[in-house]
DNA sequence: CGGACTAGGATTTTT
DNA sequence: TCCTAGTCCG
């Protein structure tokens, strides 16, 4: 037996053995899906049931890829596995796009936009088409395209229903030009990748077979997030051999908010009849609170296949959940508990803080910096998004596509040469005049009297550094020709004259990009790789706090995760439920799920009662999540003697109150302290009723406060108002000096009571 | 053309 | 509150 299959259990065993015909690998968060992916992959080649380049398999991210080529290889015992296909979607269908381009209308050497330029196209268009930006801004109307390429949808697939009354009625044409003028820019945006090629494969027969019969066997990962393209796309390719083995996990879907369906991965017993069903369920990564937790809460998903995840061993740490006054309290909070860790001798890369969206990153980085707290943020401006990186690809990209105007756009003056709006227009008015691109245009505009003078020279200047800069691409190494261009552009001397503070960074990673391009055997391959592979260049392996959102630590896992933030309208955030209603709510939940089972040893959620939100401040209240969250496998904690006199109404539940059937109650004797103090008249203020043996509550009495509609209060925050609203311990009170809010009872006290 | 100012908007994001 | 994109004026 080969050595992959030491140490698997009985249903992974089945999901390397079970390899022809369809097979749905349902894996639980941390069931050990890799593994028998990896294991699975290593058993088709070993069988000799397929060659490398027989094998399609597709993964969500460029770095699942990369790591499942490494272990395959590491189980196989060889440095690595030649000549197959393994990527991501959008790598997979560019490299069967390449080959295929004249059969939509493009050339090989098509570029891949970003979405930067995706969005600068989508505006030219809106204005072109006479639809007004202010009631149809450009960035929607190009997220509708997005989405029908989500669904394999072409332009003249989209029904009027489907459109609407979307920009005043002309989505479709917009749409359709949006392609055209794609493909006179001899460009592709991500969606196309895949839109492109099912069109090739539908088209032609001949083409289509031929990749059936060259895959013979298709593994893809992450399925909960494929997109109809990307369902319709292996279901074509699949068609061949059958041989389709999709791995993943409902309860993990967490990108429908572009384009992703569930369904597909619901469907799939439907979809390839006579499907073999694999459940890993057996879980290796949490302890049984954090699973227990987890599961509580996932159960209250109504659209999922169910799963039970179990688990062996310690029960471990209850999940603790803990309320803060507010954002800064709570990282305060967190980072207070981090340096406890530490002290306990934990590992700072072994704790992660994740949250629902990237600028609530700020608060801990700002926390973090004043206590000199070793931290990486992940995801923020990645390296290819920058601006000097970007502007530095444009003008590689014009040397190696001189049709992309998009790239002419961008650097014509970059840096300063002269030339502003009115040359673009003359040279705009020249392109569509002539049918050629900007380039040509620019070098038609040099011989003639159509702009001014000193325009003229600049851009004689500029298209006579891009005939030599193209002359020397074939003679001179691309990184070295880089060199040549930023330098002889002005472009280095532009940063090189900057005084800000950002300048010398910028030139550093001017440098960093040239040996970047180095590692490639020519520019278009660097550009390829560019355009695909988004990600940055940062994994450094210092010791620090990881903080990124929930998203970006999907197949992740940390021993202590923190999830801050659990407050109604954040998460589930609110924008989400007015936007997808009850799916949204479910797909939050799910990333609630995911953020839980990022956890082996500790997860410790927190909400606050105040949140600074676009500057101003909002009362928050907690997030329905953490009443789903199972009593039997939470700690429930709060704070109390903190914050002066919201400490006297602790016995009114600031966080404990609005849990439903916490199980029987009990009073902790810091509560019973606070409660007497608020009976005896004496605000707390400053009270010593911190102790941390006290905070731990099961449970707390409702509608203990004790406040009553009409009753005037003094909020800290807020100041005076009177209680318009009582709906448990939430109370609706207006403000005498601020508008009407919801707030806890524990944050008030009694007007006459307060000062 | 380019610097200064102002108004509006502000999830999640890999490819 | 803070950032960016768009507008206005020298």
């Amino acid at each position: 037996m080969p050595p992959w299959f030491a140490g698997l259990n009985e249903p992974q065993r089945q999901a390397v053995q079970a390899l022809d015909g369809p097979v749905l690998m349902l894996a639980g968060a941390g069931t050990g899906k890799t593994r028998a992916l990896t294991a699975r992959l290593a058993q088709l080649l070993w069988t000799g049931k397929a060659a490398p380049h027989q094998i399609l398999a597709v993964t969500f991210t460029n770095k699942a890829a990369r790591e499942m080529k490494d272990r395959v290889a590491a189980l196989l015992g060889i440095a690595s596995v030649e000549g197959w296909w393994m990527g991501t979607f959008h790598a997979l269908a560019a490299r069967i796009l390449r080959r295929e381009a004249e059969a939509v209308g493009l050339k090989r050497n098509f570029t891949i936009l970003d979405p930067d330029d995706q969005l600068r196209l989508m505006k030219q268009l809106v204005a072109a088409e006479g639809i007004d930006d202010k009631t149809w801004p450009a960035r929607l109307l190009l997220s509708v395209v997005e989405r029908w390429k989500d669904r394999g949808l072409v332009p003249d697939r989209v029904s009027a229903a489907d459109a609407g009354d979307l920009a005043g009625g002309k989505m479709l044409r917009l749409y359709a030009a949006y392609q055209a003028r794609l493909r006179e820019l001899n460009a592709c945006d991500f969606g196309d990748l895949l839109l492109h090629c099912l069109t090739v494969f539908q088209s032609s027969e001949a083409v289509l077979k031929r990749y059936q019969q060259q895959f013979r066997y298709i593994l893809v990962d992450e399925y909960q997030d494929t997109n109809v393209a990307q369902y319709l796309w292996l279901r074509l390719l699949a068609a061949g051999h059958r041989n389709l083995c999709c791995v993943g996990d409902d309860d993990q879907s967490i990108y429908g908010w572009r384009g992703a369906e569930v369904g597909n991965i619901l469907r799939f017993e439907q979809d390839f009849p006579g499907a073999t069903v694999v459940r890993l369920e057996r879980n290796y990564r949490s302890t049984p609170h954090i699973l227990g937790a987890a599961s509580g809460l996932i159960a209250n998903n109504e659209s999922r296949l169910g799963k039970t995840l179990w688990t062996e061993g310690e029960q471990g740490e209850k999940v603790r959940v803990r309320g803060l006054w507010d954002g800064e309290a709570e990282a305060r909070f967190v980072g207070e508990e981090i340096e406890a860790l530490q002290r306990k001798g934990h590992a700072l890369s072994e704790i992660a803080i994740l949250v629902r969206t990237g600028a609530m990153t700020r608060e801990f980085e700002e926390r973090f910096v004043s206590i000199g707290l070793p931290y990486r943020v992940v995801g923020g401006p990645r390296f290819y998004e920058r601006r000097e990186i970007r502007d530095a690809l444009a003008y590689l990209r014009l040397i190696a596509q001189p049709d992309d105007d998009l790239a002419f756009e961008r650097i014509f003056n970059v840096p300063k040469r002269g030339l502003g709006d009115a040359a673009l227009q003359t040279l705009q008015h020249l392109r569509r005049a002539q049918g050629v691109s900007l380039f040509q245009a620019a070098r038609l505009a040099v011989g003639t009297e159509e702009l001014r003078p000193q325009a003229r020279r600049a851009l004689a200047e500029l298209v006579a550094g891009f005939e030599r800069w193209q002359a020397q691409a074939t003679a001179v190494p691309h990184p070295e020709l880089a060199e040549i261009v930023l330098d002889e552009s002005g472009y280095t001397a532009m940063w090189q004259q900057d005084k800000s503070i950002e300048a010398p960074g910028r030139l550093e990673n001017l440098k960093e990009l040239i040996d970047a391009l180095a590692e490639f055997d020519s520019l278009a391959g660097f550009l390829e790789h560019v355009s695909l592979v988004m990600e940055s260049l940062q994994d450094s392996g210092a010791d620090q706090v990881t903080v990124m959102t929930l998203h970006a630590a999907k197949g992740l896992e940390f021993d202590t995760v923190f999830l801050p933030g659990w407050e109604e309208g954040l998460f589930p955030n609110q924008r989400a439920l007015d936007e997808t209603g009850l799916r949204g709510l479910e797909e939050e939940r799910r990333l609630a799920y995911v953020g839980l089972t990022r956890a082996r040893l500790r997860a410790i959620v927190s909400f606050a009662a105040n949140r600074r939100l676009h500057g101003s401040w909002a009362a928050a209240i907690p997030s329905r999540f953490v009443d789903e969250l199972p009593a039997a496998h939470v700690e429930q904690e709060s704070d109390q003697g903190l914050y002066g006199a919201a400490a006297a109404t602790w016995g009114g539940s600031a966080f404990g109150g609005g849990f439903r059937d916490w199980g029987e109650t009990r009073w902790s004797p810091g509560m019973l302290r606070a409660q007497k103090a608020r009976e005896a008249g004496t605000a707390g203020r400053g009270a010593p009723t911190l102790d941390l043996k006290a905070r731990t509550v099961e449970s707390l009495p409702k509608q203990s406060h004790g406040f009553a509609r009409g009753e005037r209060v003094f909020h800290k925050k807020f100041g005076y108002g009177a209680i318009t609203e009582v709906e448990g311990d939430r109370l609706t009170v207006a403000f005498d000096h601020s508008d009407a809010k919801k707030v806890m009872a524990a944050f008030l006290v009694p007007a006459e009571r307060a000062g």
